[in-house]
DNA sequence: CGACTGTCAAGAGCGCTGCTCTCTAAAGTT
DNA sequence: AACTTTAGAGAGCAGCGCTCTTGACAGTCG
């Protein structure tokens, strides 16, 4: 269902594989410009200049194209967040989280249609493949890599409330996937800041900020700080 | 652009009212079955009995129909979150707080594609007319009224971080709307309440929570009383 | 070299969609 | 009774995802 990534050996397969890209590069332009459920297989082999039959050559439905487009869009968010994390000074840890949820935001507002993809309504029938799962797990460990730097140095929250041992047990699938021993309370306050993230960015982009909030990036940076404090001990950053 | 809801005074704005009221709950059914991308016109004037070109008649296109059911959703919507509310003593702040939350993620899990329709991926070309405004405004007065009590009986969080001016300037909007002098700070914990309890609802729904939580009524609630201590001072309920 | 085999573009076609237009009949109005 | 308004039915347009068949070509083997 994706590209063969493999050198192409012969003539046949080269030109097979650069078909491939150009109806995935044609797609994900399509949907950039009109969205998931607006994008049509027939009009993206009009584009590419192939009859509308020929293109299930190459992708056997159209679900088969999401599914490709849904692999870049994850990639590419992963990406940019990582560079974001990257750019940072390792200790300045708020700062990296900071850095993570803007550059989150910033992917978001510039490509609303493949944020959508992803985080909105999930489309139809379409149930996510299990390929899918690497590019999300590569994001997390963006978060991941801060939440360990911080325990090494001891940063992390140390118990802002008491955690039942049912809620202790709700984050067992979590905890299991973070490689390293970390106290419950920073993993849910961690999760919390996740998934608020992924909140504060729906609404603005879906609408539900409209009339509520003015400068929405103002907004954006105050709440992602508070929610840090949930999980990041407050740092006094060093010059 | 909605049934007429005054007394038919014809025997035939009598049928009329009939039959909108008829396509519209065969409509409600169908976007319960199919989703809203998959809600055909077609397909509910057949179940109606009617020739497709017929219901034209009564919905002059497909997102006039979808309109609707929006506003119905919102008011479902906003009738559960009262009623939750209502069932609460008045004095248990943070009870009508979590209560509220918890009957959203109610309703949601019971009605999802209604919850998509108005949380998810706005659908395609749609934009919300200014109609819908007005049951929106229904469900945040159910949170309003929770914050307004608070002010009043001193349960309001006082100053868990200081805000800057411009984050203050930020909320304007917000406050506007909000017709009680309330302070900066518990009006954004309590915007970051909102946004943060339907982004949770979002995750679960949308199955980003799958393999990170194991119980997500569990956490869902451990969540929503970490954030309402953003804006409400923890209390200790009086039995 | 020539026959065979696998690959691919192209075309026609099926059943579905939203929506428009015209025609006809009935209901309401004067 | 004459006129106007409203509603349903049917045909039709352009688009969609997808399938099947056909004819041309490339690579391989006798």
């Amino acid at each position: 269902m994706t590209m063969d990534t493999s050198a192409p050996r012969t003539a046949r397969a080269r030109v097979r594989a650069e078909l491939t890209r150009e109806i995935l590069i044609v797609g994900r332009r399509h949907l950039a410009e009109v969205g998931a459920v607006g994008l049509s297989l027939r009009a993206v082999a009009r584009d590419v200049g192939m009859v509308s039959s020929a293109i299930y050559r190459y992708f056997p439905s159209r679900d088969d194209l999401l599914t490709s487009l849904i692999l870049e869009a994850y990639e590419s968010l992963a990406d940019t967040a990582t560079a974001a994390d990257a750019r940072c000074r390792r200790a300045d840890l708020s700062g990296r989280w900071l850095a993570v949820c803007r550059s989150v935001r910033g992917w978001a507002l510039a490509n609303p249609h493949e944020y959508a993809l992803v985080y909105g309504t999930p489309v139809p029938g379409y149930v996510a493949p299990q390929v899918t799962l690497e590019p999300v797990t590569r994001l997390a460990n963006v978060v991941a890599a801060i939440l360990r730097d911080a325990s090494r140095s001891g940063r992390l929250v140390k118990s802002p409330a008491p955690m039942a041992k049912k809620v202790r047990r709700a984050l067992d699938p979590l905890k299991k996937a973070l490689t390293a021993e970390l106290p419950d309370e920073a993993v849910a306050g961690a999760l919390i800041g996740w998934t608020h993230l992924f909140g504060a960015v729906s609404f603005e982009l879906f609408g539900h900020r409209h009339n509520v909030v003015e400068d929405y990036s103002v907004f954006f940076d105050f709440e992602m700080t508070q929610i840090c404090q949930g999980f990041i001990c407050r740092d006094v950053v060093p010059d």
